[in-house]
DNA sequence: TTGACTAACGCAACTTAGTTGCATTAATTT
DNA sequence: AAATTAATGCAACTAAGTTGCGTTAGTCAA
């Protein structure tokens, strides 16, 4: 089940998203709320978000789990083949605002892509 | 460095992974491998022999890394633009043995790329 | 073949991401 | 304002992976 309640929680966690392709982890997430908000609060509002289709999740580096805001996807289909890129420098980790059309093996039934790039963003190539 | 010595761990990930494309975690390798070989020993492994280059890894669900031999790169250019496929009723993991070409998005300098997809296989299909 | 060198090993203890149970707090509804 | 229960905080836990250190065992040279 979803979000039910308007919460300081859910607020923050959607202020510290803001209108950016930027996605975060709990960790980066827990940093960025500067009131004292649990970590256990943190990881079951995302989990609600996620259900919600607000944010989307994927695995980045270290097997950390980010999220992101979704911005591609209607209410109805949410379809994440957009690729995420993580820069190797700064660290941080966005979504790439453009879809790739995977071609699907025969004999298997895709229900699911994650694509991860890794490498330098413009800011630290510069 | 990568691996020095001719050791019974080394051969034994080896056998465990044979000759096919299958992608295994740590602890199902350790749990292939029936001899008491101690989990930090096989991490420390698994880690020279991606520094080898004679298996690589990627990040599958849950977080946990998954690794797999090199079949489809030379010894100079480890190129892993193949896909893993990840079925979600028999867990099973392993390399598709096609290249995926992504348009690399400007501004950015992009060094690796995983892609992992879900669904069912063959097998759980049928 | 033996001895020296050190890569590889086993163990225990640790780190970090994420989860669970349960009692408490607070958003919503009547 | 009272009742209902979603959301929270805390502590304790799980699971993946790492680190330090003393021991074992490949490899190579004498």
């Amino acid at each position: 089940m979803g979000v039910q309640r308007r919460t300081k929680t859910g607020e923050q966690i959607l202020a510290a998203f803001g209108d950016s392709n930027e996605a975060l982890s709990a960790k980066m997430l827990l940093s960025r709320i500067e009131e004292g908000v649990n970590k256990t609060t943190v990881y079951r509002m995302l989990d609600k978000l996620e259900d919600d289709g607000v944010v989307h999740s994927f695995s980045g580096d270290g097997n950390v789990k980010y999220y992101a805001r979704c911005h591609s996807c209607s209410d109805s289909l949410h379809l994440h083949s957009h690729p995420h890129f993580q820069c190797v420098s700064c660290e941080k980790v966005r979504c790439l605002d453009f879809e790739v059309a995977l071609a699907t093996p025969q004999n298997l039934k895709v229900t699911d892509s994650q694509i991860l790039l890794k490498g330098q963003c413009e800011m630290c190539l510069a």
